[in-house]
DNA sequence: GAGTGGTCTAGACCACCCC
DNA sequence: GGGTGGTCTAGACCACTCC
């Protein structure tokens, strides 16, 4: 069952063990998986070992603990990778469509007042601004306008602008993205955007703003997004 | 500086301990904190009490490790509560503004079969139906309709939805919350609702759907909520 | 080679739940 | 009183980083 010399942890092999005891109804839905001292007995490990593993699962939402009763198996219905930053062509490709980007504009600006703010650069330090459609299905679903610090990515070609920046940040400049921050609002549509996203005038958009953060804390970029009401929403889960 | 005889864990102090000295600049942005050997010395306790208070502070988004290298501490200008599921009352109350709820109907009906589905209820079980517009400094803020399993609750005071609801969950029948999965998606305001939330017709809304869960993973409660986008919008952080 | 975090063991006592 | 999870100790070996 536990193999003590893979290369992988004890803590994952666990893991993958209670989950698929889960998963074959062996472990069923508010019912007690075996205590940590059963576990032990079954699987010749130790204690600290057997709640790192029964931790993690918690914490992903597969068990639940009640102190002096036992761990039991949540009832869970649905998806689990809520709460994850997940690029926009990441998401398309996981809904099986093909996106593709036009660049409307790519300027190099000196950063204002405001902008030094919400970028966290320094005023008048050169930024890079480009705005671009995405368009999935020959459907225009967002229009965005994003900031990047010059000093940060050097020379972007254009090309790059015309796929994911995401993948771009991680695999070719081999940035730590960390978590995002994400104000999200709902607007009427101005005549330019509703020309780009070829909607009425006044049509309901989410606004979603993001500044995107690295591993160390830095932000990476800014980004405002105008999405179509009828083409989009957001969906997220909340701890309580 | 730890209290072993403390009722609070020493992890817990160790954490607030580390709190307090990011706070006072004492361990500073981007530089390492004392080891985990260091801290052992420091403090007196035992390595796994240190690396239980460091994951915490790393799940919140207060520290860093590299392996080989060392702790550091993370640059974060912004707000931790993020991701939190918040009673409407409560999000209010942190912005100092009053709210008060009117109440517009309240039925008792028999599930049909999609809201069977949502809300996890047989179908033609009786189901309480809540309509209500939450109203803040005079201005309506949102139009709200929310079901809730009538076998779960019972008989609800008709006094309890003029009151924050999670408070009545918590506090009155003592269940334990857990999470939500919220869905929003910007609309237009039709008649009715452009009526009850004092905005013009086709103004652009925030429409939040909400489906709460308790810690045992069955599910609370069900709701629609209409927010006037120029009142409200939604602050999230995403993790890569 | 010295120092770091990552993983793991073998114990211990506590508060709480249930019978 | 026996079982549960919650906390804590005192060790150990590993892979990795940096010099």
């Amino acid at each position: 069952m536990i193999d003590k010399n893979s290369k992988l942890p004890i803590y994952c092999q666990i893991e993958d063990y209670i989950k698929a005891q889960i998963k074959s109804k062996e472990f069923d839905v508010d019912t007690m998986i075996p205590s940590e001292r059963e576990l032990i007995e079954m699987l010749n490990v130790s204690r600290h070992t057997i709640r790192q593993a029964i931790g993690n699962l918690v914490n992903e939402g597969y068990l639940y603990r009640l102190a002096g009763k036992g761990t039991f198996v949540k009832d869970r219905h649905l998806i689990y990778k809520e709460n994850k930053y997940t690029s926009f062509t990441e998401d398309m490709e996981q809904l099986g469509k093909k996106l593709f980007s036009k660049v409307l504009s790519f300027d190099i600006v000196n950063a204002s007042e405001s902008l030094s703010n919400t970028l966290s650069v320094n005023e008048n330090d050169p930024v890079i601004r480009v705005s671009r459609v995405r368009i999935a299905d020959n459907v225009p679903l967002s229009y965005e306008i994003f900031y990047i610090s010059k000093e940060l990515v050097g020379d972007m070609d254009k090309s790059v602008l015309e796929g994911s920046l995401i993948d771009y940040y991680e695999k070719v400049l081999k940035l730590k993205l960390d978590h995002s921050f994400e104000t999200i609002e709902s607007i009427a549509a101005d005549q330019k955007t509703s020309e780009i996203l070829e909607t009425n005038i006044n049509a309901p958009l989410l606004l979603i703003r993001s500044k995107l953060y690295m591993e160390n804390g830095k932000q990476l970029h800014y980004v405002k997004n105008y999405f179509r009401g009828d083409q989009y929403r957001v969906n997220i889960r909340l701890k309580r």
